[in-house]
DNA sequence: GTAGCGTAGATTTTT
DNA sequence: TCTACGCTAC
């Protein structure tokens, strides 16, 4: 009898030991496993695109490529931060060669390699909305457009205007023929600040956001020899959040991707939600017709929501007719809860109502607070469910508008030592020294201007003290002895030799003049000490000034509050903007404000065509799919305090474009005896 | 030219 | 609620 021998027939186990048939969907087995080229990944809403991306890079790492040849593309650094961590824990391999993060984050990062190269140095700052704006209002202040009568545009038009020429390529021409109505007046004295603005970010060896992805993208044009090494090094490029890129940085990926890296890009079409910030969805729409041979991958199975959440979200954004067609299938069992549609009297009552509802789920479906939302389209639709939760002390975090970084006490701190770093940083300078009394915008510009005729900061070597260099010049009396202290502390940022540690140059700042400024300028300075002392304990993660500094102009606040202010474990309330809830998921979702004019907000209704509508409705399809498995949709019906003089109030149109028996109507209306105000 | 105070006016979304 | 601006007194 023949003996009977078996051959194993197993595949040679990867490195990392991962069994990826078997820790994914064939859907998501199908896009990890993509052969080299051209890849595009539909994923829609919860079918889990961050753990298909991770898969990609740990199946890359398993199949020889090395991590230092891989570029990983995303849109918040957390998201970036988050999938290094988890590919960390897929395989057990150094991952500290693999590029990952935003675009700017890369962009920055090629440019500090590079910037002497393009009339920069290394120490080039990066300036922030607010460093714009105050940039932008010294170049107005020196032109004369009052006289014309008509009311000239806010800087931050102006911002907006310039950053969106940056944004799509179009010249200022072009954006004035697609019926720009501030260009139209303006248009010769728009040109002029542009250009102005340009020279002036270049003297002050400054780039803002948009700089760092032009200026990537132009060095890289005007440089082969430079493109082939990046080309060289990227040889597998992922993109994540596809769908909300604008053609600069889709021109980067791109030139990166040359003739023969390959590019895989994941997205869905019906979350893009950035327009307005030069985002454009033909990017993915159109990703397969560039002519290059491109595999295409949907993943359709939703792993987040009930189905009675997921089938209203399909439904509401049905409505749109430029997407992908797909249907979210899902995965999870009926709970038979519909979600609710809750028509409430003003913003009070919703706020009222919200509060309620979440002491109820907390308490009865034992739902912790940090898994619980109330999302709206704008911040100030937040304030009364603020005020609600506060006064009956149920704990929430909210991603505001106030950004830690941004705050005033933040940015003063750190102009000292933007100035110290980057000696041709005016808006640092003069935001450094109207700090001392008696110095105000006026003596600050002359100072400037002085400092620059002295062709201090052109002097590289040897660097002089710069308490010595102060002294040379007049201030206003009153300011003597500040002046004569700032050039004492800036001598402990930078002692002629070498830089402080960033959390030793904070400290200097704060004791030897700051503290004394917050406690005589602000009523809440307790706060914003502590807040100081928050950014000295992120210092505390840096030796190097300069990489401190960039990571505090690029880091958002959604990105902030892992680094910057951790302060308790208190599971919290989340209050959010849909667009920063973008990613993420809570078992019960509030969607708050719903009405005509506020979602989708006033000014689409001007716009001809529909594209703004579109980009609303994909909006709000964002919101219902951050719940799993209670979904709250509230419209006040009157508007008391309104400045429009529109007092009563229609629902969003948005809640029409799904039958009506998919969702189960709720009245709140409040009763009189526990309300304060009496009904006469 | 600056500081301090009062009032009107405003609110989309953010790397 | 907060902020941006203009007015007034130094």
């Amino acid at each position: 009898m023949a003996r009977q021998y078996k051959i194993h027939t197993t595949q040679p186990a990867h490195a990392s030991g991962i069994d990826y048939a078997k820790e994914l969907n064939p859907e998501q087995y199908a896009a990890v496993s993509s052969p080299e080229g051209r890849a595009l990944v539909i994923a829609g809403a919860g079918s889990g695109k961050t753990r298909t991306l991770t898969f990609r890079v740990a199946w890359l790492l398993d199949h020889n490529i090395s991590s230092r040849n891989i570029l990983l593309l995303t849109f918040t650094n957390k998201a970036a931060r988050e999938m290094i961590q988890r590919v960390r824990e897929l395989v057990k391999q150094d991952t500290a060669d693999l590029w990952a993060g935003t675009f700017h984050s890369i962009g920055s990062r090629i440019l500090r390699k590079h910037a002497e190269e393009i009339g920069f140095t290394r120490s080039f700052t990066i300036l922030d909305r607010d460093d714009q704006k105050s940039i932008i209002n010294s170049i107005v202040g020196t032109m004369d457009v009052k006289k014309h009568g008509r009311r000239f545009p806010k800087a931050d038009v102006l911002i907006g205007i310039i950053s969106l020429v940056e944004n799509t390529g179009k010249s200022l021409e072009e954006m004035a023929e697609d019926g720009h109505p501030h260009l139209e007046d303006w248009f010769e004295e728009i040109s002029t600040i542009y250009t102005t603005y340009k020279q002036k970010k270049i003297d002050s060896n400054s780039m803002d956001f948009d700089d760092l992805l032009v200026r990537t993208v132009a060095l890289l044009k005007e440089r082969p020899d430079l493109l082939a090494l990046y080309q060289k090094k990227f040889r597998h490029i992922l993109v994540d959040e596809y769908q909300d890129t604008n053609s600069v940085q889709t021109e980067l990926v791109e030139l990166l991707e040359g003739e023969s890296n390959s590019l895989m890009v994941v997205g869905d079409d019906a979350q893009s939600i950035y327009s307005w910030r030069g985002a454009n969805m033909a990017n993915i729409l159109k990703f397969p017709q560039s002519g290059k041979p491109c595999r295409i991958y949907a993943i359709e199975t939703n792993y987040r929501s009930v189905p009675e959440i997921l089938d209203l979200s399909n439904e509401a954004i049905r409505a749109n007719t430029e997407r992908f067609d797909k249907n979210l299938r899902a995965f999870r069992p009926s709970e038979s809860l519909k979600p609710a549609l809750v028509n409430v009297d003003d913003a009070n009552s919703q706020a009222a109502f919200v509060t309620q509802r979440i002491m109820e789920v907390m308490d009865e479906d034992n739902i912790a607070a940090d898994e619980i939302a109330v999302l709206y389209r704008a911040h100030f639709q937040s304030m009364e469910v603020q005020m609600a939760l506060t006064s009956r002390g149920i704990p929430f975090q909210i991603t505001s508008g106030l950004r830690f970084f941004e705050q005033a006490h933040i940015k003063d701190i750190s102009a000292f030592l933007r100035f110290v770093c980057n000696r041709r940083d005016e808006v640092a300078f003069t935001r450094m020294v109207q700090l001392l009394t008696g110095i105000g915008p006026g003596a600050a510009d002359k100072l400037w201007l002085n400092l620059c005729n002295s062709g201090w900061h052109t002097k590289e070597q040897p660097p002089e003290k710069f308490s010595s260099i102060l002294q040379k010049f007049k201030v206003p009396k009153k300011a003597e002895e500040d002046w004569r202290q700032l050039g004492y502390i800036l001598d402990e940022l930078y002692n002629g030799v070498a830089f402080a540690k960033p959390a030793d140059m904070i400290y200097s700042v704060v004791e030897g003049f700051y503290g004394d400024y917050l406690k005589s300028s602000f009523d809440n300075s307790e706060q914003r000490r502590s807040d100081v002392d928050k950014l000295r304990d992120f210092a505390n993660g840096f030796d190097d000034i300069l990489s401190f500094l960039e990571q505090l102009s690029l880091l958002s606040n959604t990105d902030g509050d892992q680094d910057g202010r951790k302060d308790d474990n208190t599971p919290k309330i989340t209050l959010s903007s849909i667009h920063q809830a973008k990613g993420l998921e809570w078992k019960v979702v509030f969607l708050i404000g719903l009405v005509e004019g506020q979602f989708p907000i006033g000014r689409v209704m001007e716009c001809p065509d529909h594209t703004m509508l579109e980009e609303e409705r994909r909006l709000f399809y964002v919101g219902i799919t951050r719940a799993r498995d209670q979904l709250y949709m509230t419209y006040p019906m009157v508007n008391p305090k309104s400045y429009t003089g529109e007092y009563l109030l229609r629902p969003s149109r948005f809640l029409g474009d799904f039958p009506q028996e998919m969702v189960e109507t709720w009245n709140a209306s409040s009763s009189w005896e526990e309300d304060d105000e009496a009904p006469f």
